[in-house]
DNA sequence: AGTCCACAGGAAGGGCAGGCGA
DNA sequence: TCGCCTGCCCTTCCTGTGGACT
């Protein structure tokens, strides 16, 4: 009976003397924490670069380099902020202007970039339509309408100069030439610690004027930090004693990542409340594990566009027929197959071997380059899924290119 | 030593949708 | 409405290439 379900549910949960969360909103990415730890060094590097803009003057341009999950966006965000409060007491205004460049639709080319400072500063913008110079115009003219400093945070910029180039970067390090009022500086954040090596040399040493570096967290800095935010996060004597321990060590294989740290500890508590149980254990935390990698995969297949999926599918179907790793043609052939079937019309062999190196950049198969001699250089392509989660994909993508 | 396979992957450009001002 | 601009997806054409085979 589903009623009976549905009533049993919530009335357990009304029932449950056992409450883990007391502000889940401490364990977000975004949740901005009042102190940073092991991050004070840097902390104090970052004020006294922009310490300056508080009395009117350019601060250097920064670059900040890291792994994910070391804190480098926390730490700007906290010192950018502590610097624009603090500036409404000086007679130097400072401005910031937060932008990631990763996020799709928003700033993901040089176009948008600037639509979405413009945006910033308060002045709406139609998402395509403009010249981009006109769009340039109109920024510089929105910044240079006050006297103050602009401080201009890219994060993940790695991401837009792969994909756009560093053009948009050398057009960024003249814009005090053409500001009478304002001053600005920028902050680019990146991944990528190569990325100042593919960098024009003009741009690299105007943009990157002084350098921080982020090292990963070990174990025992992640598990500091855990113990911070699960102060905040859950109430006392819920997380048992090896649970952050755990987490932090999980994490620490991972290059050292805060991030996915905090997202184990979270999705534990969110396990051992779902299941009713009054403590979080260290088998809450495994699930977790589990349940982060299989959202992740099954997440990705299903917002993967028409095509990318009836390629993995041939890849998968492929592999299931020749029972070894399979190269770029065999799949061609059988992608064409599945695009009969569905009314698909198919895309080039170019264009699949991109996708499938998107396949590839995305995790979901392995694809490695190797050359066969007389038979010529291709990708080996093997599947890279949990068995659970590949029961899941097959399932998802059965009902899609198998119907009958 | 030279050939040649089966692609990888770069470059350029076409076509489209969304949006602008005139 | 038109001409123009944009990003995005895709095709066409092309050059490059590691190593088994001759």
């Amino acid at each position: 009976m589903p009623q009976t379900n549905l009533q049993s549910i919530f009335q357990n949960f009304i029932k449950s003397p056992t409450k883990i969360f007391k502000d889940r909103n401490a364990l977000s990415v975004n949740f901005t924490p009042s102190t940073i730890p092991h991050r004070e060094k840097q902390i104090e590097t970052l004020a006294t670069i922009l310490a300056p803009s508080l009395k009117g003057s350019k601060p250097s341009n920064v670059f900040i380099y890291g792994t994910t999950g070391t804190g480098k966006t926390v730490v700007t965000k906290y010192v950018t902020q502590e610097l624009e409060k603090i500036s409404l007491q000086s007679l130097n205004p400072v401005k910031i202007l937060y932008v990631n460049c990763k996020m799709k639709k928003v700033a993901d080319t040089e176009y948008r970039l600037i639509a979405e400072l413009c945006r910033l500063l308060g002045q709406e913008v139609p998402f395509t339509g403009l010249p981009t110079e006109q769009l340039y115009h109109l920024f510089f003219k929105l910044i240079d309408a006050r006297k103050w400093v602009v401080i201009i945070v890219l994060d993940e910029i790695d991401a837009l100069v792969k994909k756009i180039g560093d053009e948009f970067l050398y057009n960024f390090t003249r814009i005090n030439q053409e500001l009478k009022n304002a001053k600005v500086s920028f902050i680019g954040i990146t991944n990528d610690l190569n990325l100042i090596q593919m960098l024009d040399p003009r741009v690299k040493s105007s943009l990157g004027e002084e350098e921080m570096l982020f090292p990963p967290y070990n174990a025992l800095e992640l598990q500091d930090i855990l113990k911070q935010r699960a102060k905040l996060a859950f109430y006392d004597g819920v997380l048992e004693e090896d649970v952050i321990p755990k987490c932090a060590a999980l994490a620490a294989q991972e290059h050292g990542d805060a991030r996915k740290a905090l997202d184990l500890l979270r999705v534990a508590g969110e396990i051992a409340e779902r299941q009713n149980e009054s403590k979080v254990t260290s088998k809450h935390v495994d699930m977790a594990r589990k349940k982060l990698a299989y959202e992740r995969i099954v997440e990705a297949v299903k917002t993967l566009p028409k095509h990318s999926k009836a390629v993995f599918w041939a890849i998968i179907k492929t592999i299931d027929e020749k029972k070894e790793s399979v190269q770029t043609g065999d799949v061609y052939k059988f992608y064409e197959d599945v695009c009969k079937n569905t009314g698909l019309s198919p895309l080039t062999q170019r264009r699949v071997s991109d996708l499938i190196a998107e396949l590839d950049m995305l995790g979901l198969i392995n694809g490695r380059v190797i050359s066969k001699g007389r038979y010529g250089r291709t990708r080996e392509i093997t599947l890279n899924l949990a068995s659970d989660v590949e029961k899941k994909v097959r399932e998802l993508l059965k009902t899609e290119f198998e119907s009958d």
